[in-house]
DNA sequence: AATGAATGAGGGTTCATTCAT
DNA sequence: TATGAATGAACCCTCATTCAT
């Protein structure tokens, strides 16, 4: 509550200026995003950024948290929540990321960056690396579950099976983002899972 | 046979440049590699780059179409040879798109351009899209192909199937040159290709 | 009166700015001007030339609007205030052109500039152009109130004449730019106006 | 004789290229014409011009000896074959002016570098402020030709009688030039002689 | 909390010039 | 006699960043 409150008008600002960056950093990536760009998105000059952020890469860094850490917060809210079985689960998750792909830019924003990151900014890098893994780890977590509660066999790596997951996941939103007309996001990730959930089960 | 031996200095050169000119591009990316970067790395001047190509989009072009050129025929060429069955063809691919992921840039060059080149380059996007229908072209001939020898189940949409494989493949590999220690390639792509041959099949 | 006021530093350093630019420019032609020129004659850095303009172009052609115009209301200003005959109307015209030429650089930017965009810059010479037409169609005017109050006879093509006129003052100019110690610019045209006057009177 | 024998292919060749050089200076000034422009427009490589000449400005420098010896060779002689009377010799001038400023491009070669030059190139400027002298000198020869023979007045200084005459060809070069559909260069000259004439004589 | 003005580094590009062949 | 390849300086321009107000 205090924290709510203590949300002054400054925190809004911030925010606000905060969501025109990362929809032109979603866009555009983040080297052909510039400072004047948001501001002029935003409606301000490019002084007010640099009084709310310290510089371009800061920006950048507090986008990528608040993104990443809103869709971890999403998915595992949305799992918590409700007992289901860990078929079940993956496929919620593969909602939410589609959700996150065509309903608002947060997929598309992480992913871009991601690639652009790879060996342009090691910090930023090693930031897509941990959240890549901290993905990971979840759906690891939920094929374990599902082994345990005798849903899926245990012949299989459940590492190796996240990163296929996670591979199909972040290889369809591409497509789909190239060509978001011929690419049918949702049918390529559903025709996907009835075969990766075959796969495990049995 | 005078007129192939007479690629004297001039194309060699050029094409030395272009290799150093990929190089660059698959790690950084077009906007991060600057032209004096690629000179440097060739250890020339700026002015021996302009002598070669009109100008920094013009190098890129040419160099994304050497490369999926490149990639292309190999592929098809592997293939063709051959009177393997679709199950193998589709092993076949995955083993080419992993050795130039992993031995030469091709793969890293054509996926990091490609994501970078969304929306910022209309032209260039406009050259990948159409390179990744040529692709999932391929692999839909592949399976129609598997389909019509009996060995594929007809239930499944060739469509749907090549751009989950195309997924995978894509994703895969980015996982890949985010964590090359972590994350194996080769292991993903085989799980992966066990998983949709098995389901490909009756 | 505010406003007026109002016009803080920034106009002030634009104005300025502009006034350096317009002394390269009349001195050494356009091309030869380079940007970094004009900031060190200023005093400042290139990209604070870059903060006012748009780019070189943009410096130019509001050079020339601002130089153009500011003659062109001088020449008018000094004529229309006072009731004098023809002749006289155009001795004081060139008295204004020798004023121009000599004491500031209004002349020699216009001058400079019109020779040097003739086949180089079709736009500004378009400008150029409709500025000599307009200088011409004004003398063409006073000739025409001179052929109308009887003081110079009718039998001339105004037109033709305006053209002379025109003509002598520039080529007198140019041969007072390039040798301002050996052309006695204000007796060139004191003998020519002697000589056009007599020719157009009676 | 010996000297047309010696005219070997390198010569021919050398003026071959210093014709397509003229052309380009004439049309774009000096600065606009880039040494790999003329090569083009002469169909070579930009070495054979380094071949030929030393450097650009070399090239421009005998470009401008060549055309400006051509054309006073032509001037004078016209005059010095025939015994024409001082106000026909005056006519004669203007003639050949209006001949190499429409039908050929010597004049406006001439004109168009004399203006670039003014405080670009001192050596080039100072080789034009000479040609005008030996202009304006032998305007004055023919003047006074004519006041000694009766034909013109005395009391009107020769010297400043030529800078008039000079300024009025210059300038209605270029407005013709600026706007060669209409500006009718030998009207206005004609013009101007008649009053010239008038003006000299009694 | 934000603006306007300015800086300075770096990037893309052009171009006169050189030189081996 | 001329070409092809390359250099290096200079140029235009962009952009992250700073700072007084």
């Amino acid at each position: 509550m205090q924290a709510e409150a203590k949300a002054s008008r400054g925190d809004t600002a911030r925010r606000e200026l905060m969501k025109f960056a990362i929809d032109c950093f979603a866009r555009y990536g983040y080297q052909a995003t510039s400072i004047d760009r948001i501001a002029k998105a935003a409606g301000v000059t490019k002084g007010a950024l640099y009084y709310h952020f310290k510089d371009k890469e800061d920006l950048l860094f507090e986008a990528v948290r608040n993104r990443v850490g809103q869709f971890e917060r999403v998915v595992v809210g949305e799992m918590s929540s409700q007992g289901r079985d860990a078929a079940e689960s993956l496929r919620e998750v593969a909602r939410t990321c589609i959700e996150h792909a065509t309903r608002s830019n947060h997929r598309r924003f992480i992913v871009t960056l991601m690639v652009e990151a790879l060996d342009s900014n090691e910090r930023l890098s090693q930031q897509f690396r941990t959240m890549m893994n901290r993905f990971r780890q979840y759906l690891i977590d939920i094929i374990d579950a599902g082994k345990r509660s005798g849903r899926f066999r245990t012949g299989i790596d459940s590492a190796v099976a996240a990163q296929v997951y996670a591979a199909t996941v972040m290889g369809a939103e591409i497509q789909y983002y190239q060509d978001p007309e011929n690419v049918d996001l949702p049918r390529i990730l559903e025709t996907f899972l009835d075969q990766f959930i075959r796969f495990l089960s049995a």
